[in-house]
This record gives structure tokens, sequence and C-alpha cells, in this order.
DNA sequence: CGCAACTCAATTGCGCACAACTAAATAGCT
DNA sequence: AGCTATTTAGTTGTGCGCAATTGAGTTGCG
């Protein structure tokens, strides 16, 4: 069923599942969204700032460009960000020597033993999706390839 | 392979796996965000906006409570985003004589006809993910589980 | 060297999302 | 009727997301 040339899928039908699939996605942004703040609101952080702070754990200090290359975020979103998070006292904006464009984000100690406390988020984020380790996969590999599709377009 | 009881998951790979999945869900959405954004520059609505219209061309004139609930938005993101449809002259705002708490949104014949300029858009949008129809079904089934769950914790 | 093109962060302006609150109106209860 | 609780929009304040612009700094080319 379903050959590779266009099933007989009727417009309305294409239009109503179209209409489902987007605010799906909007909808499931949301509301992840709503669970990351109750979880992340112990460590006083919004949930970009959370992504934010993992990129950093993870990679370390780097510049405010490979960060938004990572997140697919600008300055325009950064920089207040990440004026916020200096204010927090969790990281330290240091412009480069070598170039002077640049400005290098490091963790303070307080933004490093902040990791601690955020290691049992992903596991009560995970259980509250309420889905498989392998659900999660399928909807991982999906999402990333819809993604890639989009920014092409 | 993977019994009921908890595959071994290592910690590691769990934490980077959420951070997969939350973090796709969210670039997912931006990237449809700014496809939306090309696709409905022409007819002069963001991608809210749309979803506005939307319910309003399905269900017909309704009060601003029911459009909320639809979309899963509360007064204070609609109030606004009304006044500027009403602005820009596709909706109007009438307060219910019957019960003066409710104010019930209508369309105008300019956002009535907007909606044949806005057929061609979901056609345009299935095709920009790249996906077939089936992945469409699998994913938004993913998305509807998630945000359910998410609901309720 | 000197000038043009590019890079990077920051800023500005607009719109969405949500929490907290206000105000007005209705419903329900005694 | 009178009082309370609830419902419904609206307002305010904070933060994210993005386009467009600015400005400082760097690079490359003649």
């Amino acid at each position: 069923m379903t050959p590779a040339t266009r099933p007989p899928v009727p417009d309305a039908e294409l239009l109503r599942l179209d209409h489902q699939v987007c605010f799906s996605l909007h909808a499931a942004s949301r509301a992840f969204g709503g669970v990351y703040r109750d979880a992340l609101k112990g460590l006083g952080l919004t949930y970009p700032q959370y992504l934010v702070m993992l990129v950093l754990w993870e990679h370390g200090s780097q510049p405010v460009k490979t960060i938004g290359e990572q997140l697919r975020l600008d300055s325009g979103t950064l920089s207040p960000l990440l004026k916020r998070l200096e204010s927090a006292g969790l990281v330290r904006r240091e412009r480069s020597t070598e170039d002077e464009r640049s400005v290098t984000i490091h963790l303070t100690p307080s933004g490093d033993e902040l990791r601690e406390q955020a290691l049992p988020v992903p596991r009560r984020m995970l259980a509250a999706t309420g889905l498989t380790i392998e659900e999660l996969r399928t909807l991982q590999s999906l999402l990333g390839r819809v993604t890639s599709a989009l920014d092409e377009a």
C-alpha cells in the first residue's frame, strides 16, 4: 500500500494533518518548557540557560559564537542571556586578548558546582515524557531529519 | 533485547540522549518557525497568528477562551495577538451581551478572504519537512503522547 | 601602507510565552 | 437580597527568538 508515487491523500486531510503536526510540535515544545521550568526552578535556571550550561559543562570555556552554533542561537538571544548568567555568578565573560572582537565564556566555581545539582534533571525529564528509550530514539531521529530539511528550505 | 525491566542504559548515555531529544524538539520547533515565517510573510501573519486564523477558519466565531483551549495559549498571549489581528483588519472583537466577561472573535470579510491565500501553505510546509505521510503520522503520535504525559507532570 | 571586505558581539525593536495580578461579571449558596 | 467563589479578559513584568543594524576589530589585496 502507499506506493512511492504519492498515495491518494486528499487535500483536506493533508491540510488537517499538517496542521496537527506543526501544532503538535509547537505544543510539545511548550509542554517541555513548562516541565523544565519546574525541574530547573531549584537551580534558578530557565531552559535556554540550562542548555547553555550543558554546553559549558560538556565542552568547557568557549566563545559566544561556538555556543550559538551548537544551540542554533544568535547573539541577539545569547548576549542578554549570558549577562543574566553572569549576574547570577555562574559564568564570567572575558574579552579575548588575541582577537578583541571575541568574548570567551568561562564557568565560575559556582557554575561548575551547579553541575552536580543538575545531574538528576535528565532522568526526571525522561520519566516525565512517558516514552521508552526506543521511542525517544525514533522521535529524535525524526526531529533531526525534519530540522535538517527545514533548515535547507 | 531491551526487556521490560530497565535495559542497561548508562547514566552518561541517558544524559546525552535526553539532552538531544529535548534540544531536538526545541530546535525543530524553531526551524519550523523559520520556514513558516517565510511561507506566511506574504500573508502578513506570524505563525501563532496563523494558528489562530486556522481555528477561526475551521470553527468560526468564538470567544477568546475556546481559542486558547485549542491552541493551549492563555489570555496573556492571546489578548495582544488578537489586537494585532484586529489592527490588521482580519478579525473583529465583540464583547458578548449575555455574558459581558466574554469577548467573541469574529472574522472580518478580509480575514475570511485570506483563507484562500493560505490554502497552498500546508502543502508547501509538508514538502519542506522531507518526511513521508507515514513518518508524519508517527511523529505526530509521539509528540501527542509526550505532550499529554508532560502536561500531567 | 591603505583601503575594502569580512567577522564577531552587542544593541534595538517587535512578537510570542508565561506567571502573577487586576477588574469586571456571573453563579451559587445561605 | 447579600456574600463568596468562580469565570473571563486584560495588564504588567520577565525572558526567549529573530531580523536588522552598529561598531570595533581583523584580514586580505593591491
